[in-house]
This record gives C-alpha cells, sequence and structure tokens, in this order.
DNA sequence: AGCGTCGATCAGCAGGACTTATGGCCGCCG
DNA sequence: CGGCGGCCATAAGTCCTGCTGATCGACGCT
C-alpha cells in the first residue's frame, strides 16, 4: 500500500521506486501483485509514467487512511517503549562536515522518538574497532572499511584546501588556488598515520607525488584537534590541510586557501555492522544517504 | 497484525496457531519478531498461555482499528472491481453431503462478493482431468489425487448404509444394522468404474472379501443418479449403497440401513491445482476443511 | 533517425517464512 | 513426588517470496 501510495503520488514508478530506495521491476511487480490480489487494474501505465484508474483512486484515499491508521498505532506502541528505546551510539571524526548530522538526526528524532543518540569523538580505526566490538552502532569514517561484517555508505566528500598563514599564502597564491608542488619547503602538519592508515597512505602518496618532502610521521598518541593545527600553522613555516568549511572562523594571521584542481579529495563514510536490523539505525543511514544526493 | 490479536483473542499461541492454520513455532517467531521491530515486550509467556503487557493492550485496540480500515479499503477496492471478479468452477459429485457447501459458499460469498460460483455435476475422473485442464477450479472427489500437480484436502467422511426392498431388510436386519455378508445373493447396483476407478476397486474388494459375489460392472455411460439407484432397488432382489442423508426422502418400499460395524466408509476430498494462487479459492478450501473439524 | 525515459519481463540470488523435531517449563494427576 | 501432557522457545532444513541487474518494446523529444 506504501508502494502504491508513493507511486501515485510520484507519478510514476520509477521516480517512485527511487524515493523508496528499491529498484524499478521490484516495485512493478510490487504493484502487479497488488492488482492480482485486489483483481482490478489501479493504474494506466504509459511511457510517460502512470494514471490511477477509478478504483486506483478509491484505493488511494483508503490506503492513505489505512497507513495513517497504522503509522498512529505503531506511534501508540512505540509510546509505550518509552524511555527504553535503544541507545544509538555514533562515532563521530574530527573535522565533520558541520551540517551533515543535522538533518539526518532531527528526521531520527522524529521517527523514532525512543531512541537516544550518543556521539563519540573516535578516529577512523578506532571507531572500525569499537563497531567489531558491539560499542559503537554506527560509525562516520575516513576509508571504505573492508571484511564483510560491516557495511558502509559515502556521505560525505570534500575538496580539502590549505591552512597557510597569510605571507606564506601571498607568496604561493595564484588565481585558481593553490599548487600543491607550491608547498615544496613548508612542513606539513600531519596526523598520526594509526589513526587512519589507509587515508593517511593515499594522502602522503599524493603529497610525496607533487614534491613534498613530508618529516616524520606525527606522534601515535597525538589528535589533531584544530587548535593544534593552527598553532602549527601560526608558528610559521608550515601547512594544513582542512576542508572548506574552515573559511570562517580563522584569526587573522592564518587564511584557508582551495587547491588547485582539488587533488585532494577526503571522503567520509557511514560505517555500521552488516548484520544489524536495527531499524532506527536503517533510519539513519537512509537519511544520511538520502541528505547527500 | 492479525497474527498478535489472534493470540491475545485466543489466549495462547498454539491455540491462535490452529486457528490460523500455521504452526506454532511460524507464529512465535512472527510474535517475536513483531516485538523485536517495536522494542517493546507485547506478551509475558506462561507455561499455561499468554497475557498481554500494557503495551500489547496498546497495540490490540490500535491493532483492531488498524485491520477494520484495512478491511474497509479492500471492500472499497473490491466493490470497484464489481463484475469482473473472477468466475469460481467447482465439480460436484452425486450424492454429495447436503450441508457441506452451504457454509462455505456463504463465507466465501461474504469475503469475495464479486466471486460467481458455477457448480458442474462431474465424476470423480472427469474432475481431474477438468482440473488439469483448467477447465474447473475445485473438485469434490472420491479418491486422493496423485501427483505433484493437485493438491488436496479431506472434507467429508461418510459411513455408507445400504438401500434395500423392506421384505428384503426384515429378513436379514439386525439390532446394530446390517451385516455386509448378510446381503450375498443380492445383485449390487453399482456404479461405472472408469468414473471413480481407486474408489471402485477399493469398494470392490471390500465387498468381495465378504463373500458377496458381483455381476458384471455398470456399464460405462451410465452415471448413477438416484433415481436409477432406487428403481433398480426396488425392483428387488438388489441393493445398493447410499450415505446416512438417503435415510429420509425414499418410498414406502425401499429403507435405508446402517451396515454393523461400518465396513465401508466413503471419503471425499477438495481438490484444486498446486499452482492455482487465486486468494477466493484458497478461502473457500480453508473454509471446507474448517468445517469438517 | 537517434536518443532518453518509461514500464514490463527475465534469470539469478538472498533472506524470510514456514515446516518438523526437539528441549525447557509448569500444572495436573496418580 | 515422579510421570504426563499442555504450553512456549529454539534449532535445522526447505521452499518461496522479493529484490536486483540486465534487457526489451514503446513512446516522446530533439
Amino acid at each position: 500500500m506504501r508502494a502504491f501510495v508513493a507511486v501515485v503520488e510520484e507519478g510514476g514508478m520509477s521516480a517512485a521506486a527511487r524515493r523508496l530506495h528499491l529498484s524499478q521491476p521490484a516495485l512493478s511487480q510490487t504493484i502487479g501483485a497488488l492488482e492480482r490480489e485486489l483483481g482490478v487494474e489501479l493504474l494506466v501505465r504509459s511511457s510517460t509514467g502512470v494514471a490511477a484508474t477509478e478504483a486506483g483512486l478509491t484505493l488511494l484515499t483508503e490506503a492513505r487512511a489505512v497507513l495513517a491508521r497504522h503509522d498512529q498505532a505503531a506511534a501508540a506502541v512505540a509510546r509505550h517503549a518509552g524511555a527504553c528505546g535503544g541507545i544509538l551510539k555514533i562515532g563521530i571524526p574530527l573535522e565533520l562536515p558541520p551540517d551533515l548530522l543535522t538533518g539526518p538526526l532531527a528526521d531520527l528524532a522524529a521517527a523514532y522518538p525512543g531512541t537516544r543518540v550518543l556521539a563519540h569523538h573516535l578516529s577512523t580505526a578506532a571507531q572500525m574497532a569499537a563497531l567489531r566490538a558491539g560499542e559503537l552502532d554506527v560509525g562516520l569514517v575516513r576509508e571504505h572499511p573492508i571484511g564483510p561484517d560491516l557495511d558502509a555508505v559515502q556521505v560525505a566528500e570534500e575538496r580539502l584546501g590549505v591552512l597557510l598563514t597569510v605571507e606564506d599564502a601571498e607568496k604561493i597564491s595564484e588565481p585558481e588556488g593553490i599548487r600543491l608542488d607550491a608547498l615544496a619547503g613548508l612542513d606539513w602538519v600531519g596526523f598520526p598515520r594509526s589513526g587512519s592508515p589507509a587515508w593517511y597512505d593515499e594522502l602522503t602518496a599524493i603529497l610525496r607525488s607533487h614534491g613534498l618532502e613530508l618529516g616524520p610521521p606525527a606522534p601515535e598518541g597525538q589528535e589533531l584537534i584544530p587548535e593544534v593545527k593552527l598553532a602549527a600553522v601560526t608558528a610559521g613555516h608550515a601547512f594544513a590541510l582542512a576542508p572548506p568549511h574552515w573559511r570562517h572562523p580563522l584569526p587573522d594571521t592564518v587564511v584557508w586557501s582551495p587547491l588547485a584542481g582539488h587533488p585532494l579529495v577526503r571522503r567520509t563514510w557511514a560505517a555500521w555492522k552488516a548484520d544489524s536490523h536495527r531499524r532506527d539505525l536503517g533510519h539513519l543511514i537512509v537519511a544520511l544517504d538520502r541528505s547527500t544526493r
């Protein structure tokens, strides 16, 4: 019924299939089965989409009523579940795009009022471990997890720029941004490799291929929190990488500049245990996935 | 939801499973899944059955509302289907127990107002052929069909008695009924073997094992309609087999008597194409099956 | 005519739903 | 108090539904 309502509202199967997050053939079959079950033609198909027949219009209003009643029932029972609704533990990386979570979390809270969200700041590697140990429900990580036990979808993609002191920036900036090889000679303010090995290796490989000599890796324990980054850059003769949303709240001595040609793209994935079947988690994932379209 | 309502109404899973025509584990799993999905304990299990929790009671009323709305929707659309509801062709044997079909057919008409029922009088063999040819939707037959293409459930069981002239009956009747071997010397008013070979063979084997000598089989074309039976018996020195409901409307010259020990039991099955998925047919079968409990 | 989109159909696959068989638990009765 | 019979949960196995990706014919648009 939900599928049927979606099809009529979207005016076509393909559009509805996208909205329902399933394939067009599946939806076609579902509607066909519904018609067979009811023994009525519900839709007239054309190459431009579908239109409801008289019976289809009847079902549309009836189905909306049924679904409304159904949702109401679910809400009533969920209210009973009350405080004991599950706790959803989310892992958060440093420098998360600021508006990535707001929409999906609001969405989640509306759909599953019983679910409490708990966020932990953790490195990618720590999140993977926590996920596998069941200490985390979703992780936002900087590399696609490997192995069949974790599933993931990409939820963000940021074209990194550089943070430089004003005087360094003036020397090497060009109209379309800073060229990566122009950074040669400056120290890279890096992060410890153990936090996210695959991403670290990808990043350093690109830097090296542009002629940059990287100093020794950052010490293992040290997290690259924004203050550390800024302090290091301010001290001079160093650069740090940062996504565009760093542009705004910076001291006067440091500026953010884009990189010419965007050679560095940082991706973020949402990862979760493949065998998790939590409804609220699924809802959040779908919301995250949808918000990136 | 329907399952949950049934469980609460029946006061236990096993009872509800019987009502829903599925196994107890299946229902147990279904309810378990519902609880997981809603994240609430709905029932408290005990060794005597189940009781609804507070959340369960909430769901009970809500679910009833949803189901009512759902049924209403189905009815509204079915009304649209109107006259074009399918035609259900039923095969009927001779001497069908008179009240076998009334209840289930009324039930069917209520649930599927669009379905028209068409009955055909056919022998068992003819019904099997018609079923396989798709000319019949259900058959009421006297032998269990063989082969995986037809499914069947038993829907009736009749202890056959005998029809005799009054004078013959007086000679051999005993308090608990007529003994089969006492019929030796009388002619059997039989039916053509081709109409139902397996049943014919079973029947004649039992008769012969009681010392009866059977004349030549009835001619192939001839159907044993009640009038023929009666005429043959009235002519004297012959007996015919008949189920108990023949007791009443008989001429004064012929009587129906039970057989001592009920050696002859005639069973009737409802048979249908195993690959048929018609909802109305399924409903009828279930109703027939239920009415025989 | 060529392309893009729409919906239907096909084959293949995975997960769900049902089944039977079994085990633990409790109330009942000898 | 032990055996018995009901209840429900779990386990293992089978089957079928529902989904996907690929492909097809149909129509509209350029």
